[in-house]
DNA sequence: ATAAAAAATTTACCCGCGTAAACTTTTGTC
DNA sequence: GACAAAAGTTTACGCGGGTAAATTTTTTAT
């Protein structure tokens, strides 16, 4: 590692004996040079720590390498997770992911789609917050840049989705539920912010109708992104009124179940399949920490993988096709039912 | 709104009838212009909605209005936590946040560094993996990029260090354990990734030699991040063994007491301060879900605000210092005992 | 009203790299 | 060894905006 310090291309094409416009194309693609050429330069870089502009690099381009990568809310595990493998993908690809959560906020989720548009990024992977998203601008923005919806479905916007097959998730807890015991009520918030729950109360109430039996829809109070505690509230209230229809509870997602839990273990009420217990609770999601609840959680699992490889690839096709791909597909991804000791 | 677009600065300031110069001005700090031109421009600005080339803008300046912060672990509620209250206060003070995760993966923090320090960031809040880091690398990279370190420590290095006083975690739920009933053995990790558990369980000795008791020390097997899931199988085994000392624990951190809460529940083992318990359990972080394990978790809080706003002020005055404090400070914030159900 | 200070404008050059065109050298093939 | 193809070199210009210097206009103070 020399010490003289090598301040642009320009330098570093000198001291490695190459032409500029010959380093700017090892750049942009170390196989494009060659094999005696890349070596020459590989053998300065790493004597001279040397790198690009990344603004200078980018300044000229339409597009950059960069990958944008928006989540709704990032606090929720179930994001972090996903990112994490996402961005995994994009790095061995060759891109730069930068990453964003909207924070459940949807001025933020705005503000977030207006930054990424200076970024000129090659493509967008997005998971918007759903019913409060602002569609006009994400629609508006899809137009621009081309983007990958994930997640949460919005009717038509982006070139492709690619999420959970909510109907999939359900009829498995539910056929489960039915067949090893009562059947399940459904646990929700009564205006969830994802329109996942929503598509899960309608495979609820179809997959209960298609099995002969009654759907009962228990309907919490609560606004926002903290479900934990929308769900542990609604669960201390309905447990304390007595109310619940029957002795199952399918909760829309791991997070309301998560605090439902913790609503039945304050309220003395036993959950599980044995014999003693006063109730079974299953949800759907596979939350990371489904499995420490108490009693563990039974629950559908997102094939995370799946989804996120699937997500990644959609995109790469995209950019490679230069922006627009033929008709807009609707991947979905079916669930595998997690038996644990809830349910 | 009008439909012509523009291309540059030069036909903004055309059309907003400023000067380019002026108008670049502008951009860089709207106050520093006449009131009346300022008007002008914005007049023009949501006429046309125009906005500077970033890379153009970034290419010629010694830094940028970016800033970078990097945590080991994203899917660590408490991180995502963290990370939402400092972003928000950037974006207040008119930076860019640039938001990046370790994965818990020492090579991928070094890229993380490597891929910052070309983004010519103005400053970096990092919180590095801590025994895992690659300590030359972040040696080297906090002398050329102003870096405020947080949650994790490393002797020396970075402008200044933000975070949580462990001492103090570690003696208000030791005095209030061994006051309320039986003093508490320490559970942790053999080999902790963190330096706070070190001095988590430096502290517990001193607290307990300080009160005259015996410190018990139970260290579990696992390496990783997977606290949740080390801390259920090491409490599976301590319990199946009978092997703890007391019959109160204090887990190093609560990520590690869900785990042990989980395991504890299997084992029928009842935790809480009931006449039929039989175990106390507590813990430190006020993790986001400690208030949803079975029984709700007793624990010494954080204080979040206090360390993102510390945190982001200090990085704020490295800034417009020019890079360079007077001494290293180290600022540590006392915890909140949060008494719930565990003990 | 007038001088001094503050703000804008004009002009001009720079940054670091992308990239096109014309030309030269190196490869690989028969 | 001749020759076409492939790769590299030179030269030159552009991108979009930062910024300095000299000049003009506007504002503020006296």
């Amino acid at each position: 590692m020399s010490n003289t310090k090598i301040r642009n291309m320009e330098e570093f094409a000198a001291v490695s004996g190459i032409s500029r416009p010959t380093v700017s194309k090892y750049f942009h693609d170390p196989n494009s040079v060659r094999k005696s050429t890349r070596g020459r330069i590989e053998a300065a870089l790493d004597k001279y720590d040397y790198r690009p502009n990344i603004y200078a690099m980018n300044q000229n381009r339409k597009l950059t390498k960069n990958i944008g990568i928006v989540v709704p809310y990032l606090a929720d595990p179930f994001f972090a997770e996903i990112v994490r493998v996402i961005e995994g993908r994009c790095i061995e690809a060759g891109f730069t992911p930068s990453l964003f959560s909207s924070h459940g906020d949807p001025a933020h989720e705005n503000e977030i789609l207006d930054s990424l548009r200076s970024m000129k990024p090659a493509g967008v992977l997005l998971a918007p917050l759903g019913r409060q998203s602002d569609k006009s601008a994400i629609e508006t923005f899809c137009k621009n840049v081309p983007t990958v919806l994930f997640d949460s479905n919005l009717d038509g916007m982006g070139e492709a989705f690619i999420g959970s097959d909510n109907h999939s998730f359900v009829s498995q807890t539910v056929e489960y539920l039915s067949r090893t015991g009562e059947s399940p009520c459904f646990f929700e918030m009564k205006t969830p912010a994802n329109p996942n729950a929503n598509k899960r109360r309608i495979a609820y109430i179809s997959m209960m109708e298609r099995l002969g039996l009654e759907p009962h829809v228990v309907k919490v109070e609560g606004t926002g992104w903290g479900f934990e505690e929308i769900g542990k509230q609604g669960g201390l209230k309905v447990l304390a009124d007595d109310s619940l229809p029957t002795n199952t509870v399918l909760c829309s997602n791991d997070r309301l179940a998560i605090g439902f839990l913790s609503a039945c273990y304050e309220s003395g009420v036993k959950v599980g399949r044995g014999p003693d217990c006063q109730l079974r609770v299953a949800s759907h999601d596979d939350h990371p920490f489904s499995r420490f609840t108490c009693p563990s959680l039974t629950t559908a699992a997102h094939d995370y993988n799946a989804v996120s490889d699937h997500a990644v690839d959609t995109l790469f096709r995209l950019i490679e096709s230069g922006g627009h791909l033929g008709t807009r597909t609707e991947t979905l991804f079916p669930a595998r039912l997690i038996m644990r000791d809830s349910a």
